[in-house]
Formats: C-alpha cells, sequence, structure tokens
DNA sequence: TTGTAAATGCAACTAAGTAGCGTTAAATTT
DNA sequence: AAATTTAACGCTACTTAGTTGCATTTACAA
C-alpha cells in the first residue's frame, strides 16, 4: 500500500466514483475538472489510487484510458477481472459482474486479461 | 470490398504479412520500413487491407495498434473472433486459435468483443 | 508551530495517429 | 502504345493522450 494523503483533489476524485457506477475515462475526467484540477495531477492520482486498489483501470475500445471503482480487489492482487462493456452508440462504458472462462494455453502462462465487449446498451438498443 | 490496387507499397506490405505468422505492431512496420515508405501510407494501407478482410487488427496492452492475417475472415463480417496474447517479457503478440465464449448480456446487445491474454510466452515462460 | 516529504501546477515534451494537398503511378480506354 | 483517369503516395503540419522535470504548495506528524 503506497502512502496516499488526501488532499483535496484526491477527495474530488473520489467523490466522482462514489456518485458514479459507471467507469470514466481519463479524458472525460480531465475535461469536466478542466481549471479545477491539472491534468498531470489527475493521471498521478489516478495512478496511486489505482495502485491502493481502490480503482481499476482498462482500454476502452479506442485505447483510451478508463478507470472504474473496483469491488473486492485489494492492492496485493485485482482480482477483480471482469469484462466491459462498451456502448458503441453513447460510448458509455460498464463493468459486467460476470466471471468469464480464461482459456489456457499450452507452454505460456497467462497473469491477466482483459476482455472488452462492444454493443448496443440498454439505452441505445 | 474496396477497391485496392497492388501497389509496389501494398505488395510490400503484404509480404511482410505473408512472412509472419504474429501480429505486427503498426509502430513496428513504421520503424521496419523507414525510408522505404511514409508512415501515413501506411495507416493507409493497413486500413485498406482491413476493410478487405486481408488482416484484422486489435489493441494491444498498452493501446497500440496491431494487425494479423486474417485466416477465414471476409470484407461483410470478421467472423474470426479469437483472443490475441500478448507476452509482457518480449513483447510478441499471437492470434490464438480458440473460440471464445463470449457471454450474453440481458438487454444488450454485444457486436463485437476482444480478449487480450497478457502472460509469459513459450519463449519467456 | 514548524519541518519535511508528498502532492500539485506548469510548461515543455513524446509519440500515435490523422488531415490536406499537390504529385505519382496503377489500371483502363482509345 | 499513348492518353486518360483517379487511386494511392509523400510530405508537412496538426491533434491529442499521456509523460517528465522542476519549482511551489500543502498535508500531516513531531
Amino acid at each position: 500500500m503506497s502512502i496516499i494523503r488526501k488532499t483535496k483533489s484526491v477527495q474530488t476524485l473520489l467523490t466522482i466514483f462514489d456518485n458514479n457506477s459507471q467507469a470514466i475515462s481519463v479524458v472525460n475526467l480531465i475535461e469536466q475538472l478542466d481549471g479545477k484540477m491539472n491534468k498531470t495531477t489527475i493521471y498521478r492520482i489516478l495512478d496511486r489510487l489505482e495502485n491502493d486498489g481502490i480503482v481499476h483501470s482498462f482500454l476502452g475500445k479506442e485505447g483510451l484510458k478508463w478507470y472504474a471503482k473496483c469491488s473486492g480487489c485489494t492492492s496485493t492482487s485485482h482480482k477483480d477481472i471482469h469484462p466491459h462493456f462498451q456502448c458503441q452508440d453513447c460510448g458509455k462504458v460498464d463493468c459486467i459482474s460476470l466471471g468469464i472462462n480464461i482459456p489456457t494455453i499450452p507452454s505460456r502462462k497467462i497473469s491477466s486479461s482483459q476482455l472488452l465487449l462492444v454493443g448496443k446498451c440498454e439505452n441505445c438498443c
């Protein structure tokens, strides 16, 4: 667990994640915090929050970084391996509460995996 | 199927894919073709090849774009949904010949999905 | 209250990918 | 085989996500 101070910026970000069940892209955070917080700060705080197991990150369909609040992963092991769903119409991204079957591959050792599902969300269907 | 001319540049790229069973990142292609071909041209040719179903693209673990030769996908439907494996040590990326079970999610329509497996390849194990 | 190390802001930078436009060269027609 | 057409190319400039170095500020413990 890294040392993390409860600064105003950290709390602002934590509040955003608390009020948001969906995943949030860094780009979105930079946009909505424009003027209030430097983008470098945002990147660094997200980094720390991830190291502390408070949020987890993954890549969306355009290769952009997204973050969501963890539920059940610790700083040492991110057990929280679940698929993410991104809507191709509105862009919204959600964590899907489903365990996935990661195939085993002979003579290779898989240590992490990410499954991104792309389609239409409940509103855009 | 888009109109595609068999230019020298296109054939150079096709040869590279033919001589390479693994996936190749665009960055790598730009590097190895430095001086011979403009990077804009590379991006555009890969685009066309993908539209014609000759190669398929996906994102690696750092969000960079990778391409690999298709086996069995057409220009209209990329049926070639398979996982990709990226070695965390040497960076190598392979297509894995395994069908994956894409979960169905209530009230959402999944149209595509990408599964990236990260770990150690047969050489780095 | 003060000292110190973590955290922030700022400016400059890196690198992947894109866009406009004038030129080149495949492929088709005559 | 020469002329024509237009897809493809090269070049330059641009956009944008993400990073780095450094000086300044601020949380927090002594």
